[in-house]
DNA sequence: GCCCAGTTTTACACCGGTGTAAACACCGGT
DNA sequence: ACCGGTGTTTACACCGGTGTAAAACTGGGC
């Protein structure tokens, strides 16, 4: 049975018919192929419109092999920080007249696994994915073809095209930002196993370089592992912290969540921020711009992020030959609230 | 030119050529055909595993009609809301092998009626739509013929299948719980102007419900309309609401952040959350449960709001005869959390 | 050994577009 | 009248699957 033509919708065909052309005619109409006498043109533009043409996508993908469809892969799309991109990309997409199918791993390997297999090669143009259980290994096996752009945080040595902030550069400014404030026991919260190769270990880094070259120790005892980015394990690494002999007069958390959760429990506390703890996150998740206090962040250029990551996939999707991988870094900056710098005027 | 084999993909024929059957018995195999005899069955899977074989989808959905693709229409996905009903609902369709595209209108009416006109309907079976600058009237003219269910709050007298919760209903439970605390001066901020017939207007009517019925009066100056449900709105119309002469001893917040909002500027001017205001806010979003005091709030079932949207289409996609519209209500429950009952232990 | 019903497999048209290459129309130049 | 070139249009195969209806095979009953 033929459903499509039950439901009455015109074909190309039909238009052809209509215009007294030929399909490919009408085609190149709707194509735009610039050898279309005026007439021509005008009278497939009629038929089009009195018949309310619209075309078949499925047959142009098959036809073309693309599908004007590229896909999200992000582990969660409730997390802050991957909310604002994915409408950034979805945004970003919107102009390019592609659209975006979004896709979540909720952290499970063997399902990043299947993304990288191909399990949506058949209906996307290219993947843009952010991996958070993903081996370098398992990205080198990778066989499938589908033009991918990584996004966030993990480097793999620069097989494929990767869109990130500079993780170092931006947790030595925070870190450095707490100590022109006069701060001298600086915790931070959010490392990760020692194995961790990801956003937390750069992190880690800058804020150690910039204690060393401070020429302040760094302390075992200030630095806290999380299991989750999640309010809750912020919560609970900053009680840890309040319960050492000396505790921190500073803390610079790896995410905004594990800071707002910090938050929380200094106030638990009684304590007050900044006066007795000033606190710096990372992402400028939009919470952290109406918490009280306001939280003091680094700001990632999401929408550079997504711009340039659609670019590059844009350009690896319609290149016959794929340029070499490229490492780009997107600017961010300190974004100064109320966590450090106290109420406003 | 050849993309598809000069990329060396195997093709459904390239199975049969190697099974040594006939394209249409690969396809059987594929699609669980029952009368398929074992060792053929098992012939073709080798063969399919042994080429890494995976269907062209843009041929398959061309030739059935389908694309097991669904939209999800919402107004923009960094608002906490619907970054959680976009998980869930993308969630949802994993399970049920169908992929989400997500389109966001910015609140645009001119793009919503670019959706409502089947801008995507080449592409996708079928369509979630959560409206909110469409009319009624926009709504009745609708002639793409994409199954669609509305999601959200404004009510369109039964025209299409429509999940929601019973904003009234909830309103009223938020209300009442202030005035069970002994609260007598209850505001509400986030009404709309009285033309609205959307979430805020019910949410409105609820609210005036309870306070009449409990003998109290409506009074318009604890009624505080905002033109974005955004933290920034929430907090000018709390300093409104602190400047009368006679502030009010809680508040009903319309949505979660603009009561973040507000339980920001009460801070700012010394008060303290819930000893002078109590305050409860709707949507439950995660930072409500983090936020310093946490947000005692009305929280929908978002996870039953994405089961049943996904279900209501999927009927409406697969029925032949499609079902009269569908009207649903879905649970939802008040979260008694610090901003009315004050800190935990 | 033949027929029939039930099971399994196949040939072939079709979904609705696009690419290729050839055909055609029109023009000025010889 | 004929030619070449530019501009415009067309016929037809093809993208890679699925649906239909008919063909081929199987085994049991007579």
């Amino acid at each position: 049975m033929d459903v499509n033509r039950a439901a009455g919708r015109p074909r190309l065909a039909d238009v052809a018919a209509r215009a007294g052309v030929s399909k490919k005619t009408v085609s190149n109409v709707i194509n735009e192929f610039p050898f279309v006498a005026d007439h021509t043109r005008s009278r497939v533009l009629e038929a089009i419109s009195e018949l309310g043409y619209r075309p078949n996508l499925s047959a142009r993908n098959l036809a073309q092999g693309r599908t004007g469809i590229i896909a999200l892969v992000i582990s969660q799309l409730d997390m802050p920080y991957f909310s604002e991109l994915a409408r950034h990309v979805v945004d970003v997409a919107q102009g390019r007249s592609w659209v975006v199918l979004i896709e979540q791993t909720m952290n499970d390997r063997t399902y990043e696994q299947r993304i990288l297999d191909g399990d949506l090669s058949r209906r996307i143009d290219g993947l843009l994915f952010s991996p958070s259980r993903t081996s370098a290994a398992a990205l080198h096996r990778r066989t499938d073809a589908t033009p991918m752009v990584l996004l966030g945080e993990v480097i793999y040595d620069g097989m494929f095209d990767h869109v990130s902030i500079d993780n170092v550069a931006a947790a030595r400014e925070a870190t450095a930002h707490l100590l022109s404030l006069g701060r001298r026991r600086v915790a931070a919260i959010g490392a990760k196993g020692s194995r961790a190769r990801g956003a937390s270990r750069q992190r880690l880094e800058g804020y150690q370089q910039v204690l060393s070259e401070a020429g302040l120790p760094v302390e075992p005892e200030l630095i806290r592992q999380t299991p989750r980015y999640v309010g809750e394990a912020g919560a609970a690494a900053m009680e840890e912290l309040l319960d050492l002999a000396r505790p921190p007069d500073a803390v610079f958390c790896f995410t905004d969540l594990l800071a707002l959760g910090a938050l929380r429990a200094i106030h638990r506390r009684g304590l007050r921020v900044p006066d007795d703890i000033a606190i710096v996150g990372h992402d400028d998740i939009p919470y952290g711009r109406i918490s009280t206090p306001s939280l003091t962040t680094i700001s990632p250029d999401k929408r550079a992020i997504a711009e340039i990551a659609v670019d590059l996939l844009e350009q690896r999707v319609s290149n016959r030959t794929p340029p070499p991988p490229r490492e780009v870094h997107v600017e961010f900056a300190l974004k100064v609230r109320e966590s450090t710098a106290g109420p406003a005027g």
